[in-house]
DNA sequence: CTATTGACATAGCGCTCGCTATGTGGAGTA
DNA sequence: TACTCCACATAGCGAGCGCTATGTCAATAG
């Protein structure tokens, strides 16, 4: 058969859950985890709680869930970007797709302190984040050059400092966005990535 | 009369006021705002909700004070790392202190945590953290050599940065010690502070 | 067309919450 | 010592919570 006009069962099942999610993301965002009520969420997807509690145990699982998809997909965009300044970058560029980075997702940012916070009280919790990020600073560090050889600093190092500078910087533009313009995302990758013939010349 | 060997009633109501503050802390840190019961953080401070209700309009209250007291005090310790950048610092003893101060008062990084969430879904409160951050930042700007002098940038630039690359890198630390070593936050504040004869000399 | 399934709605239970009204005992004062 | 006061304890109320038992109706299968 062709497609169909209206979605079938499982695609409009798969459509409820994505929305349960994100109405789920945007209330723990908002409320946190114990402040947010299974029916707030329910109504922002535009069901009740009975739509909820046949696509997820409870309120634990559903933020479970959210918690694993957020972990597994958080580096990726920094990933990106480090990837993008390898080579001939556009430093300008990439600082204005930061500074949009974090104003959109607004619940985004909310989120990801929401978990950290639940993270440092739950020990298995902060064991699958700092894997997850682990896992997305190896996949970062393989893209740094291995400047400085003066010193001692392996690319490991160097990944984890340009990740906790981008996350303090987006994290710093969500309190004050006049305080971290677009440029100064730029600056800061500049500085993880200069120009290649001036800096191995310069060195020592 | 000399000092006296109880404490006398307004010294006994200090503490006790200070006693529920620690309480406070430590429970909106664990569980959230939402999640945190008055019944639980009097007990915590060893009274019981009457105690609570006497120093504190509710729950509300309790939480804006700490807000603000952290607010307050947040940037100073590291406004006092960055003044002791300047001059001849030890760069290893300094990594060492960031590395304690990231480890100890384990509430005082999920409240941060909380703090934020809270502040991004406030106004009001998002401008007063962003007043106290723009103060403290402008402290430590006073701080920053004025290097560089081939680009653009200013301080408050150079502040906004070590400001953020510090906070991000102790909640890293939170959340997996073994990927932020003292080492690495000496690293980070060596490439904010170079050594002043040979960088002067390099530069362009 | 009929039967069946299951995605979702509805009503309500038991529990905990923030907060208040009221009681009480020891510190302060003369 | 006797009176006063207030820091703190105690009991309970109304509201909202997570969750479950049950009902309903449209999409599917035969």
């Amino acid at each position: 058969m062709g497609p169909p006009l209206r979605l079938t069962r499982a695609a409009a099942k798969a459509r409820t859950r994505e929305l349960l999610l994100a109405a789920a993301a945007q209330v723990f965002a908002e409320h946190g985890y114990a402040g947010a009520s299974v029916d707030e969420i329910a109504a922002q997807a535009g069901y009740t709680i009975g739509a909820l509690y046949s696509h997820f145990s409870g309120k634990d699982e559903l933020f479970l869930t959210l918690f694993d998809l957020h972990a597994a997909g958080h580096l990726r965009d920094i990933e990106e970007i480090i990837r993008q300044c390898t080579g001939d970058p556009d430093f300008a560029a990439l600082g204005d797709y930061l500074a949009t980075l974090a104003d959109n997702d607004s619940c985004r940012w909310a989120l990801e302190s929401e978990f950290r916070r639940h993270a440092m009280t739950r020990p298995e919790l902060m064991a699958r984040l700092a894997e997850r990020r682990a896992a997305g600073q190896t996949a970062i560090a393989g893209l740094m050059p291995g400047r400085r050889p003066g010193t001692a600093q392996c690319a490991e190092d160097d990944a984890a400092l340009v990740i906790t500078q981008l996350e303090g910087l987006i994290l710093q533009r969500r309190l004050n966005p006049a305080s971290v313009p677009p440029g100064l995302f730029a600056e800061a990758l500049r500085r993880f990535f200069p120009p290649p013939t001036w800096a191995g010349a310069a060195a020592l």
